[in-house]
DNA sequence: CTGTTAGCGCTTTCAG
DNA sequence: CTGAAAGCGCTAACAG
């Protein structure tokens, strides 16, 4: 068995009380502090978490709950979360909701079970209604990536429409008016990409037709079936826009298997700067999210909730995106 | 406040005992079941797992540590270990070494002061000293992908050296000679591999050319930098084999940049079958690894240990691979 | 600053 | 099968 406070008063004569000050940071005598110290040196003793984690009632430990751990996206985020709670002593219990939302409920439930602290959730949609239960057991909740629908949470994420709308911008300004956007639906991001598009379209008084938006689902199918769409079209599109990672690969894919060079014959514009994005050739020009400040905010974000303990409104942290250039762009008369 | 076991018990009637006794699963007079129940739906009672964990010295979690965790390999094999264990109730507290054997032994400690009850460890090397703290604790360690150096805890991995050697195999059968590697030797599964290769070439009674094996760390850079060794020797190798999915994205990158064609030019075979590989074209024959497999069996393989309490000799679950055939290996003279 | 005394919520003897 | 009582290891009042 490994040595319990109570060892440490058998060693030290000294007092449960005492002993737990000391461990808690508070103010002892030198003596008596070199005597615990003394003491934890030689029976190796360590606090046991869970017996302080019934009587403080809480486990330094957060939940995090992501709709995919598969995806190079998370997993990133996912170390930057970690590392910042690490420092903060805190762990990480992660659960994969599998892109499921009932996986995602039951995982909720497992967590607040498990008593953790607090919730940083990639939350599979914008319904967040499994995170309710979170809400009635007090246990603060950021959403990361995206946000809930009704606004009730704490949500550190980007601006996705401006984002693409500056993306699409900046293929304008090379010239560019025939655009087309290969564009995940299904999701949140997706979604809010295809408005920024719109928007960028708009404003510089070009036709959005039908046939340029090819949309689907967040996958690496679509985004080859959506590029192959556009690039059957008898009128190509001379730059598209890729809203996400995972669609950009299946549609570079899909421009590989052509006969179509890029940027000579098509113009690209991608999201996200991941590994992947040392594989395509030529580099891509894309969309860059602060991913580290992301993962960072959200757990500054969440253990001020914790720490504070009482309700408040829910804020929305919102951070800049930026444009890494490639060779993917071509400028154009 | 959450309901105790104490409101069921004024609600009932009954003592504490029996309430604790039905919980876990113990046999309690229908009546009194039902009263229980009853209780428990109404006072919306759950038992608090913390409490529970401080008297029978067991959580339900167990750690996993990863060397990392943006790695798309472990991403994936972390979606599979944490669906088995949730499976069996239990949730799993991951930790992120950053490829640094400082912070992993900084986790096993972290991992234990969470009395987490068992672990699965991804680890940085073999030299997995940082490891023996938790045998010391008696709390049961699986080692994954990557075994120790001397052999003292379970794990479950694939025959690399065995896998390498088909792969190449493969390559001669096609009727290659000139074939090179590029392969990170700065890490057991990369000098397996390597070890399989030269096998296979030996067998063949192939010269092994010091100029075609290219070795150097498990990085998408020395990828490209490794290939691109190859591809400007005055005899270019006809095929070359990629140890790891790093390692071949960047090779494909430096293939990418030359005028070669695969597998006109160049037969190509890669290691795991992971996203990547679905935008790389041609597809790429590769080794595959059972991801799935792995994951389970890991779980699996810990929560057997954990069960039966007592050391046991350290056991090793070799996982067999398979060749995924694309159409990046020519058939040569 | 230190010690005493109660618990946190649960399981687990041991009687009955 | 059930109940009373003890205790897991720690913190938190409250006196002193």
């Amino acid at each position: 068995m490994a040595a319990t406070i109570r060892d440490i008063k058998e060693q030290t004569g000294l007092s449960l009380a005492t002993i737990s000050k000391y461990l808690n940071g508070g103010n002892v005598l030198p003596e008596n502090r070199m005597k615990i110290e003394a003491a934890i040196k030689e029976l190796h003793y360590e606090v046991n978490e869970i017996a302080r984690g019934l009587v403080t009632n809480r486990t330094r430990t957060v939940g995090v709950l992501a709709y995919s751990v598969e995806s190079i996206f998370n997993g990133t985020l996912l170390r930057h979360i970690g590392n910042s709670l690490r420092k903060a002593g805190y762990g990480l219990m992660i659960c994969d909701s599998c892109d499921d939302p009932k996986i995602e409920a039951e995982n909720v439930n497992f967590l607040l079970g498990k008593k953790v602290d607090g919730i940083i959730a990639l939350p599979v949609s914008t319904e967040t209604d499994s995170l309710k239960s979170a809400k009635k057991a007090k246990v603060p909740v950021v959403l990361l990536d995206r946000p809930s629908r009704d606004a009730e949470f704490d949500c550190v994420r980007i601006d996705n429409c401006r984002a693409a709308y500056q993306a699409v911008k900046f293929l304008l300004d090379n010239g560019h008016k025939r655009i087309g956007i290969v564009c995940s639906r299904t999701e949140y991001t997706g979604r809010e990409r295809c408005k920024g598009y719109r928007k960028a379209m708009e404003e510089a008084g070009c036709v959005l037709r039908k046939e340029y938006c090819a949309s689907g689902t967040h996958s690496i199918e679509f985004g080859f079936e959506g590029m192959s769409r556009l690039l059957s079209l008898k009128e190509r599109p001379t730059a598209v826009f890729m809203t996400n990672y995972e669609v950009a690969l299946g549609a570079v894919m899909a421009l590989n298997k052509t006969n179509l060079h890029c940027p000579e014959d098509i113009s690209l514009m991608g999201f996200d700067d991941l590994i992947m994005s040392h594989v395509i050739h030529p580099r891509l020009h894309m969309v860059v999210q602060p991913m580290k400040e992301m993962g960072e905010k959200a757990a500054e974000l969440l253990l001020e909730r914790i720490g504070s303990g009482q309700q408040e409104m829910a804020m929305e942290i919102v951070l800049g995106t930026r444009i890494s250039e490639g060779d993917s762009v071509a400028e154009i008369g």
